[in-house]
RNA sequence: GCCCGCUUGGCGGAACCGGUAGACGCAAGGGACUUAAAAUCCCUGGCCCCAUGGGCGUGCGGGUUCGAAUCCCGCAGCGGGCACCA
């Protein structure tokens, strides 16, 4: 018997899917759709495996909801501007553009060698003009629409990458590609407003049911909404007054201090006449954002000799320090210091002796010997020392505060955030040209929408230094387009977080040369349905896409605020990691297993065998996807992605359950071709009434297996999907023949089943088992309820909650039965002892518990 | 420091709402076929004991319940997110 050919199989499925354009799609309103996605690649190269896994998930989506009647949407695209192209051109002078469509033919091949349920012809790359003429299109109504702005800002800067990078870009105060830690530049910046949405995108993230609890978390403490109070405190023998933000004004009776932030206005006015605070404020400056500098660095102050009056007892005069633990960017860049209910507030009252003096008494304590010690008191309490607010708790103390600060006009209720507006500002060359120009008359003036695209100059000279569009010698010279003298074009590009933040939409209507998309057909497709892809975007690339959807949505493009209704984060790929003896990483290839449990490379060497980790170039411990496709072909890789752990762990890769995966697809070929001569044709009925014995166990075998892997499947059980395969594949070895018919159901409903895990040997034995209509295009399967049923059902038997036996019984017998049974079994019997049983627990169907 | 999640055989993992713990697989051991190997097939398998039976078992210690991997309290370990956020 001729074994099953993966590679001649495989090719041959990919041509006939294509040539019968077996996955394009159309809109068609009147057919229920279903839009599954995953994360765009970015087309670095080559793919890895994580890709594999990623379009491996949506590929069973995608094809369970076609097979159940849904019209699915489910592309494939390039989040193609970047730096990566940038670098290639530094190292290899090749051309970003290049360089990047060079990529994606090659990442293409790849990713069609899985045979993707994939509607091919809606592809695109972000890097195309047709794509990103209509990103500026938007961006100009944006600007319209007020919800961007210009203005000279603290960023921070990436001096390697040699650009500005976003809040949200910086991990660890390092930048999140290149790793090197984070410097901050003042410069003039566009920001998308994506503040003036804070509330709606904290508000909605409640009604995102299908996102994982985790990345509703991350976002809402991303947004980081605070309740608190605004506070104008007066400034002694000066005009202004210094307002802070805090979110405890119950604790106002308690404050001992002020601390400004090292760059707030005042510290600025203040050090220009005062050469040892400007020596302080450097100082602060300098230590900047390094981890390091961060742990250790310890509360220091400066006093200003400035005294702020407390507005609730003006007598109290409290002096101002500048600290470097006060951040500009957060509140008013200035706090009022209680230290007896703060910690952080506490320490550096400590360190410069200020008063301690506590405001919220603990339930039970002694007012009259209650004192803070080394840790301030954080809970609740009733006030005291606090005049008018003794006696209350601390939230009725919040509110009747801010109500008197109200009232004397020095203070109210406010909210303040920890998101910051979306810097966009990008001093690099490959990316979306930002279309404003800037004229010395007019000042920044928008490129009129009928010039549009702003297009890349293609001579560039990549040096890796500075930003390519400002040295190109003629590009940014343009007449402004409202008074025609010359002026200069901005020469900063998008991030490409813009990008990615509205390619959904575009996968809707991919061609449309006016506008980004057809209303119609977004209207139709979005939300995304089904959205598959990796945590490491919780707080970057899925929240700019909430807000991109909104700001869309005020500019009147479509009618949506959630692009995605459902989504999945996968686990990362994971491969054991192998050094020598100098701490050098090894390739798998390179180690051989070693009696000893050790393992040695060829050279006969030890090896330090290390933990399993993440795939990584730097640690050797990646495996191409091409190669594994090669030797076993796709359904192998697809198989062992889904079949080893849940899809949202962590999956070791292992060449054992590789091995695992491919034996599995052989022995279903070998059960099938074993088999198939034998059976009735195609269409033959299988009975479903008087069946018996072996039969009528197959028969029950096959419809639960169509029951509960279409339950796992839809619930993301893929792991536990191909199992309950494997045991119906293991059910129809055991059957000892008999009814063909039924043989027949078995092996399509195994066949069916595996199919969005594993098309190509499904299609391949679909065909071998007589059938002339795509298995892509055959529904899918329902079980009958009638074989599900059972009418006799095994019961465990306990006696005081350890199992004893179990009885066969009717399904739904009643209690009486039941327990009669339970008792008369001999093991029971032989359990109770001679004792008579105090109470019997009765679940029906389920147990028995027998107590004594 | 704060917040979240996880902890089940040698390993990956099943166990839906509290109801037979260990499905399915990997690795292992034994056997069959073969001159041999590969491939394939069959058997064994949580641990322990006076073994047709019994005891103990889901990180550790308590609790609730007829009954707990599952619920509650405390602790430990691992992983992740945020972090001078006022």
């Amino acid at each position: 018997m001729s074994r099953y050919n993966s590679r001649a199989s495989e090719a041959k499925w990919q041509r006939i899917w294509e040539e019968r354009r077996t996955f394009e799609v159309r809109t068609d309103p009147s057919r229920p759709k279903y839009y599954v996605l995953e994360m765009f690649p970015y087309p670095s190269g080559r793919i890895h495996m994580g890709h594999v896994r990623n379009y491996t998930l949506g590929d069973v989506v995608a094809r369970l909801k076609r097979a159940q009647g849904y019209n699915v949407l489910h592309p494939m695209g390039w989040d193609a501007f970047g730096l990566p192209a940038e670098g290639a051109a530094v190292r290899r002078g090749v051309h970003p553009r290049d360089w990047t469509w060079g990529n994606i033919a090659e990442m293409r091949a790849q990713i069609r060698s899985m045979g993707l349920s994939i509607d091919w012809r809606r592809e695109f790359a972000t890097c195309d003009p047709a794509y990103y003429r209509h990103e500026q299109a938007m961006f100009l109504d944006m600007v319209e629409r007020g919800l961007v702005y210009r203005r000279e800002s603290w960023v921070n800067w990436d001096p390697v990458d040699q650009t500005v990078l976003a809040n949200e870009q910086v991990i660890d105060g390092r930048g999140w590609r290149s790793g090197a830690p984070v410097e901050r530049r003042k410069l003039a910046q566009w920001f998308f407003k994506i503040t003036a949405y804070a509330d709606d995108l904290l508000a909605a993230l409640d009604r995102l049911e299908r996102w994982p609890e985790k990345v509703r978390l991350m976002q809402r403490n991303w947004l980081g909404r605070s309740e608190g109070a605004r506070i104008a405190f007066e400034l002694v023998g000066r005009p202004n007054r210094l307002e802070v933000f805090s979110t405890r004004p119950d604790t106002l009776f308690g404050a001992s201090f002020m601390a400004l932030a090292p760059d707030h206005p005042l510290t600025t006015e203040l050090a220009a006449s005062d050469p040892c605070l400007a020596a302080f404020v450097a100082e602060c400056l300098r230590g900047g954002t390094s981890e390091a500098a961060l742990e250790t660095m310890e509360k220091r102050g400066f006093d200003t000799g400035l005294r702020c009056r407390n507005p609730l007892s003006p007598d109290r005069l409290l002096p101002v320090y500048v600290a470097n633990f006060v951040l500009s960017e957060y509140g008013t860049g200035a706090i009022f210091g209680c230290p007896a209910h703060d910690q952080r507030d506490l320490d550096f009252a400590r360190a410069y002796g200020l008063p301690v003096v506590p405001v919220v008494l603990p339930l039970g304590a002694d007012p009259a010997s209650f004192a803070i010690g080394a840790e301030a008191y954080l809970g609740d309490g009733t006030l005291f020392n606090s005049r008018f607010l003794d006696g209350l708790d601390v939230p009725a103390a919040k509110s009747r505060v801010i109500a008197e600060l109200e009232r004397l006009g020095c203070g109210r209720g406010e909210v303040t955030w920890r998101i910051r507006d979306w810097g966009v500002s990008r001093q690099r060359y490959w990316g979306c040209p930002i279309p404003m120009v800037h004229c010395a008359a007019c000042g920044v003036v928008p490129v009129p929408k009928d010039q549009l695209p702003v297009l890349l100059p293609e001579d560039v000279d990549i040096t890796g230094v500075g930003n390519p569009l400002e040295r190109h010698p003629t590009w940014k010279h343009t007449p402004c387009p409202r008074c025609g003298r010359p002026a200069r074009r901005e020469t900063d590009t998008f991030d490409t977080f813009v990008e990615s933040s509205w390619y959904f939409a575009r996968f809707c209507d991919p061609t449309n040369p006016d506008a980004p998309f057809d209303r119609g057909a977004v209207a139709y497709w979005l939300p995304v349905d089904q959205y598959i892809g990796g945590i490491e975007h919780a707080v970057l690339h899925l929240l700019y896409s909430r807000f991109f959807t909104r700001a869309m949505r005020d500019c009147g493009y479509l009618d949506l605020d959630e692009p995605f209704d459902g989504l999945f984060t996968q686990g990362m790929i994971t491969h054991r990691t192998y050094q020598d003896e100098q701490g050098g990483w090894l390739e798998p290839q390179q180690v051989v297993k070693d009696e000893a449990g050790g393992l040695r490379t060829r050279d006969g060497r030890p090896v330090r065998v290390g933990r399993v980790e993440k795939m990584s170039k730097s640690k050797l411990n990646t495996v191409d996807p091409s190669e594994i496709i090669e030797a076993y072909g796709a359904d192998t890789a697809r198989l062992f992605m889904l079949s080893d752990s849940p899809p949202d762990r962590d999956l070791e890769w292992t060449d054992a359950g590789v091995d695992g995966a491919w034996r599995y697809l052989n022995r279903l070929w070998r059960i099938v071709e074993e088999r198939r001569e034998r059976l009735p044709p195609v269409g033959s009925v299988a009975a479903r009434a008087g069946l018996a014995g072996a039969e009528l166990e197959l028969a029950r075998q096959t419809h639960r297996a169509i029951a509960s892997v279409t339950d796992a499947l839809e619930r993301f059980h893929f792991n536990k999907a191909v199992a309950l395969v494997r045991e119906l594949t293991n059910a129809i070895e055991a059957y000892p023949g008999g009814d063909g018919a039924l043989l027949r159901e078995a092996l399509e409903a195994a066949v069916r089943l595996i199919e969005p895990m594993t098309p190509h040997l499904a299609e391949e034995l679909w065909e071998r088992l007589g059938h002339t209509r795509l298995l892509a295009d055959t529904p899918w399967l329902v079980a009958d309820p009638a074989l599900l049923a059972q009418d006799r059902i095994v019961l465990p038997v306990q006696v005081n909650g350890r199992r004893r036996s179990e009885i066969t019984i009717a399904k739904g017998a009643d209690s009486t039965t039941v327990e009669a049974a339970a008792l008369a079994d001999p093991a029971v019997r032989r359990a109770l002892d001679g004792r008579s049983p105090r109470r019997v627990v009765v679940v029906p169907d389920k147990i028995v518990n027998v107590v004594v």
